[in-house]
DNA sequence: CGTCTATTTGAATGTACTCAAAAGCGGTGG
DNA sequence: CCACCGCTTTTGAGTACATTCAAATAGACG
């Protein structure tokens, strides 16, 4: 356990000086999960955003039953949790389930508040954070609206290789909001050309 | 012309002095938009963050020629730019134009970083603002990929009935990903039951 | 009033889903 | 180390959802 991945994605937006990294690192709260563990359940207060320091996660959302919806992926040096959530402190919609062991810094929102005050310079941290994540979501709805479920999994592929690599078919189906079969048989005709 | 609402918009979140009232005021440029005209065209450079005073205005994107997908709407007491385009001063990818006649304040991206040095205060505001955004994104992608056509329209008219009152049903298809005529189809099923 | 665009309608088509079953693959225990 | 179990992926047939195209109707606006 070294905090030196995670000030080290502070440091691309703010600079600290000794006292306020200290101060952050306090706030921290380390935790390792297992594969397949889950960080956050439906209905659950979402108490923290976790930093990823290694692993990876998958946030998702649980409908008519049995069908998952894939929200967001987080690999190494992301960010994630349920912003929504998170914020007003409110029951988890999603859930967000480990991929792989993973390793995470994590801040509850009574801690982040606290940042916020004694080191105002997080907010804008944050204002970046969340400006990105916005522009990021929207691309993905543009994507959505305006292309085919072939070339959304040609993007996601292009965009995310990391990520791809990690998951299954099936998990790249959910975020696509494609079924698995019809995935298959994208890439039973892809392959054919 | 007056900035009252814009500045009720953002002691929402943070409290200015006079001063600082002032100085904010002294960045803002007033600007009038007649129905049907373009505040933003793909390929040019973003230049503002526009807060929507009066009127109504649609972002959207062109694809495969004649198609266009509405990325948002955005009505009196709204903020509106091409996110993307803007933070980087690249060409937009998106056209925002006035679906009626409409009154802004903008803030140039110049102006923008200014104010977060001499007012920091105004990146929590910006962080808040960043953050509902990417809550409200996440949210629209949740139920593209969890929520059939039919449950998506009805979401957006009780979601948005300001919003629905004012634009056309093209418009609403081109926000929810379908044809105006599957979207006329849907009505006609409704109004049976 | 005439023109332009939005909306509706219907038929034909394509895209994606459901269901069921078989094949493949990875992890676990004996 | 191999056999088995459970889950993922593939395959195919049948179906449902949504699009395209064309034409008729309705509304908005100068």
């Amino acid at each position: 356990m070294t905090q030196d991945l995670i000030l080290k994605n502070i440091s691309k937006h703010i600079s600290l000086n000794e006292e306020e990294t200290a101060y952050f690192i306090s706030l921290l709260k380390y935790k390792e999960i297992a594969k397949k563990d889950r960080l956050l359940k439906e209905g659950e207060i979402c108490k923290n955003i976790n930093y990823v320091h290694s692993g990876a996660l998958r946030a998702f959302y649980n409908h008519k039953g049995d069908k998952e919806a894939t929200i967001m992926f987080a690999i190494a040096d992301w960010w994630i949790t349920d912003m929504y959530c998170f914020v007003g402190q409110k029951p988890a919609m999603m859930y967000i389930e480990a991929i792989e062991d993973s390793c995470l810094f994590q801040l509850t929102k009574q801690n982040l508040d606290m940042l916020f005050v004694k080191v105002p310079k997080f907010e804008k941290f944050f204002r970046i954070l969340m400006q990105n994540a916005y522009i990021r979501e929207q691309l993905r709805i543009l994507q959505n609206l305006s292309q085919s479920a072939e070339e959304r999994y040609d993007s996601f592929l292009s965009k995310y290789p990391q990520i791809a690599q990690k998951i299954t078919q099936k998990q790249i189906a959910s975020y696509l909001g494609i079924t698995p079969e019809f995935l298959s048989a994208l890439r039973k005709n892809k392959a054919k050309v």
